[in-house]
DNA sequence: AACATAGTTTCGATCAGCGGGACAAGGTGG
DNA sequence: CCACCTTGTCCCGCTGATCGAAACTATGTT
């Protein structure tokens, strides 16, 4: 061991590997050999083998009974499902996000506050043929995205100074990395009860997003719309961003807020 | 130990314990403790805790910067997420399924045949206010669902006989546990295209399911209604199958089938 | 038939990880 | 304000769960 820490400063080995594994066989659709794994990660195939079988034996990974390849298990849905349902948000938003697709025609996207990020938590594709819109899972940043910054501006002082003092990525070159910058854009967003983040999280793409309330009147996540840049600017079209605050609106007062908006 | 086998044949103690705290902490909607886990899992507080931090360094678990409770980390949805999405069949079914919906005014459901079982892909929920339906992640029998025999049916005659010969479990006491009135079931639903299962899933529920088809004409999934009982007969209204024979359809040519349907 | 490549199993050595207990930080109530 | 809980975290020496390497089996390939 050329330049080891004396302690174990890394992590419990098996837990890392465990992940590992797991996460390999779910991100490659189709069944992976032990070998592959061992190599992929770089460790001995009985050790994988040994991790594979406890993995099957507590239905996490299937084994196919041809006794060849190794692939995910049902378990893993359903335990990735369970962390959506108990915010009650999915719930809320499911419907609303729908009725917003079916009254604007684009991608409609829900996402939850994290101390994170903002989690995508409901999606619904848009007309369009071409994918666009932000996978269910993704964690979007604060400063990097419409989501965020909105949810930061409905937060509290004590959250958004967090947000200004922390690392500000820039994910595009048109991703906001000035606190003082930033900090102004809070409060215009807190004003007016919506953002957009033109090229900030990817180039080519825009996203209007306003914020849900909750009982204590602060944002616990976003609804929004996922479009190109350039069809949807920064100052969107009047009648998208009444659809969107509509929307939010609504799912604020399934979310127990009382529907009461602090803005324009 | 009292009866233990002289091998260990319980698997590798590291990962069952580390996906029990996962599955623990998921399951538990708001922040758990370590002293709660340790107890709960019937384990010592320190391991639980080199556990934990391990986890939340992969990015698993989150802990809450207060330094209290731990909560499930995004990555978990993400996970269960890419399973869902390597299967092309989610994306292929999801407008159909709304349309669907929206067609008949019923929760509609679209599953993939995996070798346990039907896997509850994507659900959309009907207009009732009640909630109907199956959850995202959940396994049907192949022979207590109408997903499950309909997917049977239209599966090779080696896959049949396997259903056939392994254990009919009963989730009811309307569920068919007899071999030949399966077979004999199968043989229907294959002429005709598409199956119920009133009451035999569970008291109350029914659903009408149709196969969707692959390239090589095998089933690769189902798509469905779900309702009560009382309001989905076992043999449905005709407008009702002949919606879900339409969709069924429409997934199977995007999924690569020719679209010519070998019954009715 | 020899070879190649897959998954599985065995076995003894070893170090990763365990238990138990100390420690710090809040919270509570007398 | 101070004992007294109850948290989560950290430390350390012992040990058995887990590891690597190699043998074994089964299949497919040359």
């Amino acid at each position: 061991m050329p330049e080891g820490d004396k302690k174990m400063a890394e992590g419990l080995q098996s837990v890392i590997l465990t992940m590992q594994i797991v996460e390999h066989v779910a991100r490659t659709g189709k069944g992976v050999g032990v070998t592959s794994l061992a190599t992929a990660l770089g460790t001995s195939k009985s050790r994988i083998h040994r991790h594979l079988q406890t993995l099957v034996q507590q239905g996490y990974v299937f084994q196919h009974e041809d006794s060849e390849r190794y692939e995910i298990g049902h378990q893993l849905v359903s335990l990735g499902q369970a962390v959506l349902d108990n915010s009650g948000l999915v719930g809320a938003s499911r419907d609303s996000l729908l009725a917003l697709r079916d009254r604007i025609g684009r991608s409609a996207v829900a996402s939850q506050l994290t101390p994170e990020g903002m989690l995508v938590i409901a999606t619904v594709r848009g007309p369009s043929p071409i994918e666009i819109g932000v996978r269910v899972g993704s964690l979007l940043s604060f400063n990097g995205s419409a989501q965020g910054k909105v949810a930061a501006a409905f937060s509290s002082e004590a959250f958004q100074q967090r947000v200004l003092t922390g690392e500000l990525t820039a994910y595009t070159e048109h991703t906001i990395t000035d606190p003082e910058q930033l900090a102004a854009e809070f409060a215009e967003i807190r004003a007016r009860g919506w953002a957009t983040a033109p090229n900030q999280a990817a180039l080519g793409l825009n996203t209007l997003a306003s914020p849900i309330l909750d009982a204590s009147g602060a944002a616990c996540g976003t609804v929004g719309i996922v479009d190109l840049a350039q069809s949807l600017d920064a100052e969107p079209d009047p009648e998208h961003i009444a659809a969107v605050l509509d929307t939010a609106r609504r799912i604020s007062v399934l979310m127990g807020h009382s529907g009461a908006l602090p803005f324009g």
